[in-house]
RNA sequence: GUCCCCUUCGUCUAGAGGCCUAGGACUCCAGGUUUUCAUCCUGGCAACAGGGGUUCGACUCCCCUAGGGGACGCCA
């Protein structure tokens, strides 16, 4: 058998660690045992998915080298490989469980759900579709469906019993049918669900071995039992170990640089990435810890991979970082430097900032040092001078924090409009209210603009910076509480409650 | 709340019943090299979650408890 892995990012937002450390196992796999890596992007939230950030994805795993043979840029014989573009396959396929009574239409409303699930949860049960739509009339079904009426198909799932499945890794799991929900396979806006498009995808694309994150176990049910539908032949499931916070939660921008985007551009080198990724879970045999995709490749074993949920320790990817840095002749070392910040790209989101402020050259350090480098580290006397009181500079940091990480669309005039109506909210003048943010991002009281600085850094180092900022401000337990209730309030004041 | 997964130094890990006085790496500390700093070198601190079994023997196998994590969406 020619074992095919994929990885399949769904193209929502900056690209995230996450993607590139599955995608090296599936690859490195697939390259120990000469079988086939493919990419897939899984674009059916038509709501969420952008073009930009597939073209991140793509840049991004480019970056880190990693080689895949079958994609959206490249082709394949099994494409196309963007699920937005293979909508009416999922739609046959749906179309062909209601045939075989696998499946069923739903019409009940977003808000009957709710109430639903809220009155389960209130039971302590398992929040569960009721399956009230299952048993419709065949003339109340035609008749709804023919006026037009919204709705989505669901698959149907056992009563009783348990769904048992094989992990690689794990062995055999149980998981009982009363904890399945009967899962929505094609939403009302006729897009498939990533349930029902993975498994027609991965079928129809030959994949063998599927090693995703462990966060999909409880959902491999629903899998299985498609397969099971169809009469498909399941795949190889193995469940990898997630990445985590410092705090052992599952690796989050709210709290730890998620986007690959930030590594590359604080001056991580994409072979000391790709390399520590490589040591999540894993190790060379002989413990070597400086290696490539492609000596992984020659030493790895599925078998080898630890379970526990491994924690994303930037000092030691730095460590790493350095033993690359330095290991090289100084004439790559300056290609390097060149490759990573002072190009002409890069120096071109500089240039609008800077060169109205320029008398010298020799001034130009000065002004973006924050920028291209590490802002100075912070003291609580840098915050000094803003002539606000402490409690109401730990406010601004952290409301505009807790704005930033759920901020979708990072630009300029965004981020001014929520600093805008915070302003507004603290009672202060823009000006005053940005002086504390001023000192936490570039450890200074003046620099340039600070909502072109926010973008030139982007999303993961500015949370950063404010999430440090924070932490040298010092905010008491009681006062982050406190903080969290305030912002609720800040949220509440617009309108628009999340 | 329900279900599922996991558990070796602070962190990443080695360890497939005796090789374990539990090894390596990062961090930290001490010393050395270096006009400073960094690098580099040497040394040190530091862990088998707890309790029961199984066994001549358990970090390794089984059970229970505890702790951690994840899932529970017309998101993936």
């Amino acid at each position: 058998m020619t074992v095919r892995t994929r990885i399949a990012p769904s193209p929502t937002g900056d690209p995230h660690v996450g993607t590139a450390y599955m995608a090296l196992f599936n690859a490195v796999y697939a390259r120990s045992q000469g079988g086939q890596f493919i990419l897939r992007i899984e674009d059916t939230d038509a709501a969420r998915s952008t073009a930009e950030s597939e073209q991140m994805i793509l840049d991004s795993l480019r970056w880190l080298n990693i080689e895949w043979d079958e994609g959206p840029d490249c082709g394949g014989p099994h494409g196309p490989y963007r699920q937005s573009a293979r909508k009416h396959i999922y739609q046959e396929h749906a179309l062909k469980l209601i045939e075989d009574q696998h499946a069923f239409y739903c019409f009940c409303s977003p808000e009957r759900l709710d109430q639903m699930r809220e009155a389960q949860r209130a039971a302590g049960e398992n929040p569960r579709y009721d399956g009230l739509c299952m048993h419709l009339s065949e003339s109340e079904l035609r008749s709804r469906l023919n006026a037009g009426e919204p709705h989505v198909v669901r698959m149907k799932v056992p009563e009783h019993g348990e769904c048992q499945f094989h992990d690689e890794l794990r062995g055999e799991i149980e998981i009982p049918w009363s904890q399945v929900d009967m899962q929505v396979l094609l939403k009302n806006d006729g897009f498939p669900t990533y349930h029902l498009a993975v498994v027609v995808d991965d079928h129809l694309m030959e994949i063998s071995h599927i090693l995703r994150g462990e966060e999909w176990i409880n959902s491999t049910p629903k899998h299985v039992l498609l397969y099971e539908y169809f009469g498909w032949q399941a795949p190889v499931f193995c469940h990898l170990p997630l990445l985590r916070n410092p705090d052992k939660s599952k690796l989050s921008k709210r709290k730890h640089p998620t986007s690959i985007n930030y590594y590359r551009q604080i001056g991580i080198l994409p072979e000391a990435l790709i390399n520590y990724l490589g040591m999540m879970g894993w190790s060379m045999p002989d413990e070597q810890e400086i290696f490539s995709p492609a000596q992984m490749a020659e030493r790895f074993e599925l078998k080898g991979i630890h379970l526990g949920g491994p924690v994303f320790d930037l000092e030691k990817l730095s460590w790493l970082n350095g033993q690359y840095l330095r290991g090289m002749d100084p004439e790559e070392f300056m290609d390097r430097i060149v490759e990573w910040g002072l190009n002409r790209d890069n120096l071109r989101r500089l240039v609008p900032l800077i060169q109205q402020r320029t008398e010298k050259f020799s001034d130009l350090v000065g002004q973006v040092d924050y920028l291209v480098g590490a802002r100075p580290v912070l003291s609580a006397e840098d915050f000094a001078d803003t002539g606000l009181e402490h409690e109401v500079q730990v406010q601004i940091v952290d409301h505009l924090s807790r704005e930033l990480d759920a901020l979708r669309d990072w630009q300029r005039d965004e981020l001014f409009e929520i600093c805008r109506s915070l302003a507004e909210w603290h009672q202060l003048k823009i000006r005053d209210y940005l002086k504390p943010l001023f000192v936490a991002l570039s450890g200074r009281a003046v620099s340039l603009p600070l909502f072109d600085s926010m973008v030139f850094l982007g999303p993961d180092l500015t949370r950063m910076r404010l999430r440090e900022a924070l932490a040298v401000l010092g905010v008491s337990k009681k006062q982050a509480k406190r903080l969290e209730k305030q912002h609720r309030e800040f949220r509440a004041s617009l309108g628009s409650p999340q």
